[in-house]
DNA sequence: GCACAAATATACTAAAAAGTATATTTTAAA
DNA sequence: TTTAAAATATACTTTTTAGTATATTTGTGC
């Protein structure tokens, strides 16, 4: 069982996971998460170092309830094809995400990219292991016969991730899931043409 | 001819301009436009309201920037696949961008969506715009017989921006510019197949 | 070259944000 | 229950950032 300081830190992390992939890093001030939370400084300076180590482990936990959660949604499908399409449809609401915000591992790419390295590394990793797992996937659909071997595993991959990610910060721009959905519907149908 | 004023206002905008798109509205202090102009603030100040201000013009110098090199870069080439061919080829390098920091019409996305209603407005547009103008594009091949009448020109316009600058994003954090080069080769085959 | 206005620099104040010392409350083991 | 430690709240200080008042310099028409 948690104690009362864990069961606190944790609504802290929980509170300020949405709060940070809003605003990012750089827009979320401590008195924010103090706001959300209804907690004072004394109490989350119990919790925590300082703002970096707060921003470092809200951030941690983003990163890996959305990589759960993908993967959950992922491990339902039965078949190579249907565990990839099961990867397209868990992106199917751009508006409102599982994480209000938008995607918290392509927000921290933009954000970091060129100001947090620590966090840049981070994605770097989710990105290079997610697209690995991907590109098997695919493979593996190739290896059983789903797919034709024309299929190339790896550029598919990539391209799937790069276009949903995009489509998802278009969408929520321009405040329609209708492109997306064209777009996962498209993706789907190059998909099937390699199908066999 | 410009004035003195003119002249420093232009050139605290264009210092900026990398600044704010590597360092994004929220990670940008008037004092690191300062360190980069070597100007103080009697001089900022006397040219610009406050930091709103300061933001907004050079977001606006930002995306203008962009959109015109684009722009230009498209209407280099001579047939509507040459044009869209050419559209993909600016995105080429992710990891030297024209202006530092990757895309700014996409961070600017990334940041405002939930941030900066006033951005965020102007961004949508740009995106429609865009929408608009390459779905033109292909639409025309297709009446000039350049490509088949199959080719979804809405969807292939989406997909095509929505992988580009996802692709970028990407490419950045995992500092290698071949995924992308890849996708934009597979992208262009899959114009070519609508091809007659 | 002079005078005046425009442009810029200096030196400050104000506000916001981060962080800390200490008091109070709560929890849980004896 | 009591009590000591842990958790949290209060009331500060420090630091950072934004903004301003005023002095100085620079450019320009006379």
């Amino acid at each position: 069982m948690l104690t009362k300081a864990e069961k606190t830190k944790q609504f802290i992390l929980e509170t300020a996971v949405p709060l940070y992939n809003e605003k990012g890093i750089s827009g979320v001030h401590i008195d924010d998460v103090l706001a959300a939370t209804k907690l004072t400084k004394g109490c989350l300076y119990g919790h925590f170092e300082n703002k970096d180590d707060l921003s470092e482990q809200v951030i941690d936990l983003a990163l890996k309830m959305t990589s759960d959660k993908v993967r959950a949604a992922v491990y339902k499908g039965k078949t190579a094809k249907g565990k990839i399409f099961a990867f397209m449809d868990f992106y199917k609401n751009p508006i409102d995400t599982q994480i209000p915000g938008g995607c918290p591992i392509f927000n921290n790419a933009v954000e970091s990219d060129d100001n947090y390295p620590l966090v840049k590394k981070k994605i770097a990793q989710i990105f290079r292991a997610g697209q690995e797992e991907l590109t098997a996937l695919l493979q593996q659909g190739i290896a059983s016969g789903e797919f034709s071997n024309e299929l190339d595993a790896g550029v598919f991959a990539f391209k799937m991730v790069a276009a949903i990610e995009g489509g998802v910060v278009m969408c929520r721009v321009m405040d329609t899931a209708k492109p997306l959905q064209g777009l996962i519907k498209s993706l789907k149908s190059e998909l099937e043409q390699y199908s066999i």
